[in-house]
Order: C-alpha cells, then structure tokens, then sequence
RNA sequence: GCGGGCGUAGUCCAACGGUAGAGACAGAGGACUUAAAAUCCUUCCAGUGUGGGUUCGAAUCCCACCGCCCGCACCA
C-alpha cells in the first residue's frame, strides 16, 4: 500500500497501532472479568460460550467467525447491562500430541502448551471480551483431577459400567472408538478402516438416560431442528416385541433351547420365511465348531465388515446352519442363517424374516429361494392374488394368510401377536433404543489416566480421592506404537488403595470427549478444589448461548447432556441444569475458492496439485500461478483444509487489515447458519468501510466541537438512527448479524450524505453508529469514541434505547394495486383511516381509467401497506 | 433409500402473504489528481429453479418435479 502525503495519513484509521492499545486497555480495566462469588448478582447473568478449541497450534478462519460471533454476543448483553460470562479454555487432550511426540521426539505436554500460547496470542489479537482469567486447558492436572473425581462419583452413583464388548478397533490409532467415533465404518481420526475387538472396557451408563434425552429433546427449543432431529435418529427409539422361538431339537446346539428375536412388526409373524442371527451373535460362534464352513464364513464377513459394504451396495449373504426354529402359532418349521446384514449391536441381534415386507428380507429370501408370503394386503389390492415382486411392500394394509390375524390392520395385528405370545410367555413387548452405552477407555497417554487400581485379591478398587490426581508420568516415550503407560517401568505398580498389596493401575485414559462434556460447567469456578461449586454453577448455568459447529451435533453435545444429568444424581449441577445448553447455535463454514492443476505422476496417473491463495493471482486473462506464469484452474468453493491448500491465515489478514476487519467481513453478508465465502475483494471491502466510518466520525468531531446537547426534534436523521437502534438491536438478537451489518452500512450512508443536521443530532447519529459496531469492531469502536471526546470507554457504555416517537411516520406512502398489479401511490396520513384511503386510491388517475365509470368489485385496504382493488 | 435444508441481479444476500431491493462485492461512467492510489458522485442489471394450486394479492403457504448441500443409512 502506498502512503500518502501527510495530511491524510493523519487521517486514516491505523488498526495496527490502535488495536493493541484497546486491548491493553481492557485488559488493564478488568473490563471483561466476572466476579465469582456475590459478583453481579444485582444483575442477571448471562453465559454466552463457544465451542472451545483443540490447540492444533494456529487459529483458522472457522475459529474467527465462531469467537466473533460469540463476542458480539458477550459484548451486546453486557452493553444491555447483563452480568456476562464469556470464557475460554483449551480441548488439549487427543492424538495428535501424541503424534507430534512421535514425530519431534518430544513430549505431548511440550507441543500442547507450545500451542495454547501460540493460539492464546492469536485469539487476543482478536480482541474478544474473554475473562481470561478463567482459562484452563483440559490437560491441566488441576482439571483432570476434578475430572477423576466426577469418575469416582460416577461409578459410586452406578453411572459407569466395567464390562467386556467387541469394540471398534482403530488399528492405526491403535485404540477404541465409541460408536459415535465411527464413520462409514472408518475411524473418524485415521479414517483407517475399524475392526472389531473384543475387550473389557469402561463404558458410562448413557442408556440409562435414552428415553430422558430424548423427550427433553422437546424441550431445547433454543436449539435448531436440524440438530434435534439428528440426536432424535441417534437414540433411535422402537416400539417392538422381544420374542422367542424353538430351536427344533438337534445335535449342533444342544445348550440352545430357543432363539431370541427382537422385531418391531409382530404383525407379519405368519410371513416368516427363515430366521437369522448376526454373525457375531453367540450362537453362530457356538455353531461354528460344529457346523463345516460357518467358521470361514463369519470370518469373511468380519472382514468385509464395513469398508466393501458400502461400495458394493451391500450384498446380502447368509449360511444356512442346518439349525430349524419353530413357529409359534402355525407350528411350521423355519431354517437359520447366519447372514451378514444382521447387527449384534441392534436388539437381540437375531431376526426373523418377513420376505414379503422387509426390502432386505426379500433380497435374502431371493437369493437363497426362501419362502415369501404376503401377510399384509393394500386396501386397493384383491388379497386372493396380492403378492410382491422384488419389492417389498411396506405400506398399511389388512393382515391376510395369517390365521386368527386375518382382516385386523397392522396395529391391531401387532397388538393381537403381543399378547399372545406374552401369555404363553414366549415374548414381551418392548422399547428399543439404538443408543448405545458409551465406551470411554481408550489406550492411549495423552488423557486423563482413569482411577482405578488392578488388585489380584479385591478386584478393581476405585483410587482414593486423596490421592487425585492420579497423574500421567513425565518420563514417557513414544518410539514404539501402543500406549505408553502401558510399558513404563513403575508407574502402573502400587499398592492396593484397599489392601495395600501390590497392585496395578489401570493404563487405559478417558475418551477425549470426557473432557469436553464437563468444561462448560468447570468455568463458573474453574479454580475449585471440588468439580463445581454449586452456588457458582446455580447462579450461571445453564449455558444461555452456546455457539459452536454443525459437527457437534450428536458426539459432544449429547455426551455434554448425559453429563449434566449425571452430575446432577451426583450432586455436582442442579437437577435444573441438567439441560447445560439453553441455546445452541450452529455457524456455516467458511469457505474459499480452489486452485489446481492436473499433473501425471511418474506412475501416469492424473492427479490435482493444489496452490494456495497466496501463490496465484487474478490478471485479465484468468487467474495464474505466480511463480511461472500458468493459468491455474479455478476449482469450486469449499471448506478452507489444508489437503485443498484454500486457507488463509488468520494471523495474516490482521497484520494487514487487522482484527476488526477480519470480524465485520466475517459477519457480513451470509447469515451466520450458512456458509460463508472468503474472499480477498470482500476484505477489502470492509477494511473500506472501517476506514470510511473513521473518517466520517473525525469530520463529525470536528462539526460537533463540544457540544453536548440531547438531540430533540424528528429530522430524518435521528428518525433513521433510532431505526438503525431497533433493527440492530433486533437482528444482534436474533443471530441475523448479516442484517445488522446492513442496518449499520444503512445509518453510515445517511450519516455521510446528511448536510444540515444540527449537532446534537449529528452527535447522535454517530455516537449511535459507533455503539451499534462496538460489539462486532471493538477497537475501532474505541478509537472513535475517544475521538469524539469521551474519557471513559466504549465498552462501559449502556446500549441505546430506540425512541418509539421516532420509529413511526406521520405519512405513509400506499402502493395502490388493480386486480393485483401496481397501478398508481397515493401518500396518506399513517392513521388514516381505511374509507379516506380507500376514496383517494380511487381517486386516482390510474384507477379511475381502469375503472372506467364503473364501481369496484372490492377494495382491500391493508393500513400503512397496500390497497387493492379489484375490478 | 430415509430425514433436513437451500434455489431471488454477474456474486454474496434482503424483503410480518402486501411496491421484489436494505446492504455489500464486482462492473460502467464521471469528479478530484501531472499521474496513480485513496476518496466522492452517478449508474446498468433480475421478476424470484420448473409446473400446478390456494388467495384480492405468492419469493413467502400447499402439491409435484428439477438441481445443489448436509445428516443418517442393512436399526429388523
């Protein structure tokens, strides 16, 4: 950028130089400090929070637009005279510490507290209204210790749950996932394909909760749908019926009386075609040592599992075991498979088969020619010829080919069946959930050590609080694969908290997840010698405004909801809290254009080489690699990833423009729910507009001069700034910050094109217009402020009231429509009324053409917008 | 396949069922300047994805279809 003569460098704002002294000078004042104890308690509370981040070691483009936000949250209430708590914290366990050990030789520790400062610097060049004061990083021992004692506690309460499962396996992670962690039967970190293990693990009792998680789903209105609706899916709730059919008598399975199925449609019971069990289930394990081939079977589908399944649009494959069950009712005998398309994880993990009105049944029963039998006619189907294709029919219908079922609808069908195999006691109804407990140990060092003690004589012993927290060992090494803790030379071996014989430690560390489930509630008294504090935790929870990603929906937010509610039956929240997020709101991406070339490797294949904004550059001929000159191509716009190479740095875009521009970009244009685009003219745009507002205020200070008169009288200017308070305060609220940035841009131009203003309105307009940008261009807010004359800062100033007077017309402008189209306007008195309105719409020149002597059929006269008037 | 969302100027986006345009970006012209930058002024551009319906009146409500995005996905 090239400077100008003197003069109007004087003139221009310089964030630079201005930003830092602001946030010095916050800091300095406390000004964003929330007192613990009686603090504010004259004034309500008001707890805004963004998802806290993982220290990776540099801010992105997404964390601005998620802490703007947020801080134009913070900064609005507390302006509304809110006591606001706004804190920031570090999610700073997880793998790739681990990982960065591995690679540098170094400590996990090390990397992540190199890290937190790196991000700590960067996100106070943000100039947010956080109460640093309150930081803490999930992997502080101060923490973690807090966060071992909510385990004893939970384990005390019955919360928690050793038991053994088959797992998902991350073999590149080499540790568990929980099922929420899985994705397209990928781990969501490695995204190596997941394999099942079997092993005791910890798991917290989250099933327990099913049936309250989802009712009280009803209840989070703050919350959007969408996100609702996905943890609505997530737990999964069925009505169904446990049942249990014969094993007809035979030599494979001697120990197997009876096979038991869960089914949510007992009403097509007289349409079973054959049984089926998964093949993890126990009696296809059993039946493998017996039965020739079933062993290589279940071994083939483990391993196809879940990576081909979705490429080969699920084949269903089955192994007939030879086994036979028995019809409840007709007595008819049925075979059982072993198929692959079967869960363990969902209900008994056995089925059986309606071919007629299960699509998956009915590509089974296909394939291995099993039996199809409609039970279920549609009313517009003769039920004597009703029958399927290769389709199954799904649809309502009357029950026919089944007995004592015959002519009931489906509901009554199910019922009828219910009861009658419950009074011969071979089934109960029941409600199924496809929530499944979650398994929080993982194998790995960088976590919080889970505090249990091994002993050969008293089994697993909870370690003594006293003795919190159980603390990870510095001396570890990360030359080898697998956990560390595991193969330290003494750090598992103690003595047992009970016996006090020798005893080993558990090795395995809480999920990461943990960690984050409780930080929300660990702020209000983050240096506590207990978990909380509940005159703390009553006094701000739950959360008033929670803003994070879309990619939380179900993992973190629902594991946060169990926690509540566990804390709560553990004493550490109000049974009121058990709900931590009253409002949640869930921002749009940023995203940025692609660049690429197609480029052959050695081995000939075609692959995209991606180059970063930075490297190219937009010229009259298209938009060319710098360094060479080339045209580049200009690939579609998506989510800023370092693998596409369309970032851009944070850090960068506030050395140039600095941090109030990177904010009001962020918050212009795309309404915060979507996503929004980076682009290098839409930056540069609102550095304009930040260095016009500056040079509006300084010609407005020097008109002003002193003078400090209230503003009266109705002129258009103090109309449209008492209309630009409304809409501000109005679409702040209701997260619409595109609008308000609009309404913002809308007063600035009435403020650069008034002429005659008086002062003291002049004055108001922008006094107004600052106050209005506070929240969302603090520094350059402050700047201007002092400009103005003010001591006292910005941030101690009470957010405007909108003058009602002064939000309404005295005449209003009517469109005036003919059978729907605009024909003609008429200005009228606001409060006219509808016959004076009406008379001069059809007084009009227009109007009376139209009419042509003739008489309205109607006129609707809607008052201050629209008459119509209808031939 | 199921569920949710979105389609409005060249672009991003506004519009209680009531004049399609608040605002921004980009473009064009002009002013200032030796020139450029910066700044200021003026200005072009769509009738709302498609087809129906409800209504005095539809971008908005309803139905169908098309396109894009996001979840979930053998859940018995």
């Amino acid at each position: 950028m090239i400077d100008d003569a003197g003069v109007s460098r004087m003139a221009r704002y310089d964030a630079g130089q201005a930003e830092p002294k602001w946030q010095k000078a916050w800091t300095e004042k406390g000004c964003f400090e929330t007192r613990e104890g009686a603090g504010h308690a004259d004034r309500p509370k008001y707890y805004v929070l963004e998802m806290f981040p993982y220290p990776s070691g540099r801010i992105h483009m997404g964390h601005v637009r998620n802490y703007a936000m947020g801080d134009v949250v913070a900064r609005t209430k507390a302006a509304q005279g809110f006591d606001v708590l706004h804190p920031m914290g570090w999610d700073a366990f997880g793998m790739p510490a681990e990982n960065a050990a591995m690679e540098r030789g170094s400590h996990p520790a090390t990397w992540t507290y190199a890290n937190i400062d790196a991000m700590r610097t960067q996100l106070q060049a943000m100039g947010l209204a956080i109460d640093w004061s309150r930081e803490f990083a999930t992997c502080d021992p101060e923490y973690y210790a807090q966060q071992q004692a909510l385990f004893l506690d939970f384990l005390d309460a019955n919360l928690l749950t050793r038991k053994s499962a088959t797992v998902n396996w991350d073999p590149v992670d080499m540790t568990v996932l929980a099922n929420e962690q899985v994705i397209d039967g990928c781990g969501w970190r490695s995204g190596a394909p997941v394999e099942k293990r079997e092993l005791t693990q910890w798991f917290f009792r989250i099933t327990d909760y099913a049936e309250d998680l989802l009712e009280a789903l009803d209840t989070l209105d703050g919350w959007p749908e969408k996100v609702r609706v996905m943890q609505r899916n997530w737990i999964g709730k069925s009505h169904g019926l446990q049942m249990r059919f014969e094993i007809e008598a035979n030599q494979l399975a001697p120990d197997w009386p009876e096979l038991e199925v869960y089914t949510t449609r007992p009403d097509t019971l007289y349409g079973m075609g054959f049984a089926a069990v998964s093949p993890e289930h126990p009696l296809a394990k059993a039946l493998a040592e017996k039965v020739e081939g079933l062993t290589a079977f279940i071994e083939e589908c483990r391993k196809l599992g879940t990576s081909e399944e979705a490429l080969e649009k699920a084949e269903k494959k089955g192994f007939d075991t030879g086994l036979r069950v028995k019809h409840p009712f007709s007595g008819e005998s049925f075979p059982v498979y072993v198929a692959n398309f079967i869960l363990m994880d969902y209900g008994t993990g056995a089925i059986f088969g309606c071919a007629a009105h299960d699509q998956r049944d009915l590509d089974f029963a296909r394939k291995y020619d099993l039996k199809v039998v409609p039970v279920v006619c549609p009313a517009d189907a003769d039920p004597a010829s009703f029958d399927v294709g290769d389709e199954a029919y799904v649809g309502p219908g009357s029950i026919i080919n089944s007995d004592f079922l015959n002519g009931m609808e489906i509901e009554a069908a199910k019922n009828a069946v219910a009861d009658r195999l419950s009074a011969a006691g071979m089934g109960e109804k029941t409600t199924n959930y496809r929530l499944r407990d979650w398994g929080v140990s993982r194998q790995r060092y960088w976590g919080a050590p889970i505090p249990v003690v091994h002993c050969d004589a008293c089994g697993v012993v909870p370690e003594k609080k006293e003795n919190l927290p159980v603390r990870l060992p510095d001396d570890v090494t990360f030359d080898r694969p697998g956990n560390p803790l595991e193969r330290h030379p003494t750090w598992k071996h103690v003595p047992c908290p009970a016996c006090g014989k020798d005893a080993t430690r558990e090795t395995d560390t809480m999920d990461t997840f943990v960690d984050s489930s409780w930080y929300f509630a660990r702020f209000c008294s983050p240096r506590a010698e207990t978990p909380t504090t509940r005159a703390e935790v009553d006094r701000w929870l739950p959360v008033d405004q929670y803003i994070g990603g879309i990619e939380h929906a179900i993992l973190h937010l629902l594991y946060s909801r169990f926690f509540a509610r566990a804390m709560a039956k553990t004493g550490h929240l109000s049974p009121d809290s058990v709900e931590p997020f009253k409002a949640l709101f869930t921002q749009g991406m940023v995203t940025h254009e692609t660049y690429s070339r197609k480029v052959k490797t050695a081995e000939g294949i075609e692959r995209d080489v991606f180059f970063t904004p930075d490297e190219v550059s937009r010229g009259e001929d298209g938009t060319m690699r710098d360094s060479d000159g080339q045209p580049v191509t200009v690939g579609p716009t998506i989510k800023m990833s370092k693998s596409k190479r369309n970032t851009i740095d944070p850090e960068a875009i506030i050395a140039r423009y600095g941090a109030d521009t990177a904010r009001w970009f962020m918050l212009s244009d795309s309404p915060p729910e979507r996503d929004v685009e980076w682009t290098e003219s839409g930056a540069e745009g609102a550095a304009r507009h930040l260095q016009r507002v500056w040079r509006l205020v300084t010609e407005a200070a020097d008109k002003i001069g002193a003078s400090s008169g209230a503003a009266t009288g109705t002129s258009d200017l103090r109309k449209t700034t008492h209309r630009a308070i409304r809409a501000v305060t109005d679409d702040i609220a209701a997260f619409r910050f595109n609008k308000a940035v609009a309404q913002i841009y809308g007063l600035t131009n009435a403020i650069a094109a008034d002429k005659g203003s008086d002062p003291a309105a002049l004055r108001e307009a922008v006094e107004t217009l600052i106050i209005l940008m506070a929240p969302m261009t603090p520094h350059l807010a402050e700047e201007a402020w002092a400009a103005l004359g003010h001591d006292a800062m910005v941030v101690e100033a009470p957010w405007p009231e909108a003058d009602p007077d002064l939000l309404v017309d005295d005449t209003v402008t009517m469109p005036v429509q003919v059978n729907g189209k605009k024909r003609a306007e008429i200005v009228v008195a606001a409060d006219a009324p509808k016959d004076v309105v009406e008379k001069a719409a059809l007084a009009e020149d227009a109007v009376m053409k139209l009419l042509d002597g003739g008489s309205p059929k109607k006129v609707i006269v809607v008052p201050g917008r629209i008459v119509n008037v209808v031939l």
